[in-house]
DNA sequence: TGTGCCATTATGTCTAGACATAATCAACCA
DNA sequence: TGGTTGATTATGTCTAGACATAATGGCACA
C-alpha cells in the first residue's frame, strides 16, 4: 500500500522513530547506507538521501570509514517566531495603529554608536514610536536606523508601516542578534506605555546586519501584565 | 582555483548571494534547472540539489511547471538556546550546585494537572530547586515529572545532576512548548532567590512531550537584574 | 620499537539517464 | 460560450554506476 511517500522520506522517518523513541540511544550505531540499500532494495543514492538529511537535522552524526551514529541530544532550543508588530497585533484581532513620539536625524552619538554598533557620527534615523492595539499601549519601540547603508528610510513616514515591517520588506539581511531581558519600567516607559512604574516589563533588542554592516537595531518593551511569547518546536 | 568546495554548494551560496543581496526580490523567478545546468555544464541532480536545498530553507519555492520563485521573506525568528542550566552556569565559568527546596511525590492536584496538562490524580514527582552558581541564586526551577511516563525519576535523588539535564539525557521528546514572560518577584520567590520583592524576573515555562504524553514540565524564574538570553541567527 | 605507507572502508559528490507528477496552456468539441 | 482533453513543461524521485576523500588499521621497513 503505496501511500506515495517518496522512499527516501520513508527510510527517514523510519530511523527518525527509533531515534526519537529513545531505541536509538546517542551514540548508537546508526545501519550503515549498505546494510540499508540491503534491506529497503533500494540505490545509494536514495540512502544517502535519507542519511544527510537526518544528519542535517542534528540527528545523526556521519564520520568517514566509521559509520553513522545518534547524536548526542542537542541542547534545546526555543524558537520564538517575532512577527513585525503590526502583524502580531492583527492576528489577536485587535487594530493597529502606530504612533510617533520622536524622530529625529541626526549623527551617532556616543551611545547610538554603541547600541547600533556603528562608528560615532554616522549618519543615523532615531524613532520612537508606540504600537496601539485598540487604542491601548502593546509595545514600545525604539529605533535606529542606519542611514549609511538604508537611506531611502529618510523619505518614510513610517505612519501606516512601521519601521520593522518596512525594513523587513526593503531590506534583507543576514544576520540578526537578540537579547531578551526583562526590567522594571523606569518613569519614562511607564509614563509613555501609560502603566505604573516598577512594572515589570519584557525587553527585547534586535539588531539585524547584512553583510557584517549594521543596518538597524531596536528596542522593544512590552509591558508584562499583558505578554508573553509562546512557542512550540516539534515535528508538525 | 578549485577550492574543494563542491559544486552544489557553489550554486546554492551563488544563488543565496543574489537573494540575500536583495538583488532578486521576492517573487522573482529563479533560473530554471536547465538554464543552471547549461550555465554551470554540470548534471541535473547537481543543480536540483542546491535548488532543493534552498528550497528546505525557505529562501525559495519550487513549483512544478512554473519554476521556481525567490520565497517572501520569512517572519523574523528569534532562536534561543537553552541549555540545560548546570552547562549554563559552568559556561560563564562559575561553580555549579543544585539546592533542592522542596519534594514530594503526589497525585496531581487541580493546579499541577492544568500545568502538566495531565488528568489530576495522576502521580507525580514535584521539585522546587534552586540553581546556584558560586553559592548565589541563578535561577529557581519549579518542575513537575509525569510518573507514569517517567517513573524512573523516583529513584533519582537530583543532587548532582538536576532534572533538566536528568530528563534531556534519559527521556527524548518529541515536542517542546515554551513561553516567555516578565513578572514582578512575590515575597516568596524574592525570598528563594534572597532579592527585594517587586524585582523584575524573566519567567520560562515550558513543558516537553513524547508523541502528545506531557513528560514535564518546568518553571525557571531568572533574576532580571542578572541574567539575559542572547541570540544570533545567521550563516556561520 | 617506532614510523611511514598502503589497503580498506564508509561516506561525499557527481553523472546521465529514467519515469512520475502536477500545473498550465491550448486546442477541441459540445 | 464553456467545459473537457491532451500536450507541454518543470519539478520530484530514483537508479546504477563512477571517482574522490578521510579515517582507520595493519604491514613492512628501518
Amino acid at each position: 500500500m503505496d501511500q506515495a511517500l517518496p522512499l527516501y522520506l520513508g527510510i527517514q522517518r523510519e530511523l527518525e522513530a527509533r531515534i526519537r523513541s529513545g531505541e536509538w540511544r546517542p551514540g548508537h550505531r546508526v545501519p550503515g547506507e549498505h546494510e540499508l540499500l540491503g534491506h529497503y532494495g533500494c540505490s545509494r543514492m536514495t540512502v544517502n538521501r535519507a542519511l544527510s538529511n537526518l544528519a542535517a537535522a542534528g540527528l545523526i552524526v556521519r564520520r568517514r570509514r566509521s559509520g553513522s551514529f545518534v547524536a548526542p541530544p542537542r541542547a534545546e532550543e526555543t524558537v520564538l517566531a517575532i512577527n513585525d508588530l503590526k502583524a502580531e497585533v492583527e492576528a489577536r484581532g485587535q487594530a493597529y495603529r502606530p504612533d510617533i513620539r520622536m524622530r529625529r536625524e541626526r549623527p551617532a552619538t556616543a551611545t547610538d554608536a554603541l547600541r547600533l554598533g556603528v562608528a560615532p557620527g554616522t549618519p543615523i534615523l532615531a524613532l520612537t514610536l508606540l504600537h496601539l492595539a485598540d487604542g491601548e499601549p502593546h509595545a514600545l519601540e525604539e529605533r535606529l536606523i542606519n542611514l549609511r547603508v538604508v537611506p531611502a528610510a529618510r523619505e518614510v513616514s513610517f505612519r501606516d508601516l512601521p519601521p520593522g515591517s518596512w525594513l523587513l520588506q526593503h531590506v534583507p539581511w543576514t544576520e540578526a542578534e537578540h537579547s531578551i531581558r526583562a526590567v522594571r519600567a523606569d518613569a519614562r516607559i511607564a509614563g509613555l506605555l501609560r502603566r505604573r512604574p516598577g512594572l515589570a516589563c519584557l525587553v527585547i533588542d534586535r539588531r539585524t546586519l547584512r553583510a557584517g554592516a549594521a543596518i538597524a537595531c531596536a528596542r522593544l518593551t512590552y509591558p508584562g501584565d499583558r505578554h508573553s511569547f509562546s512557542s512550540r518546536l516539534g515535528p508538525p
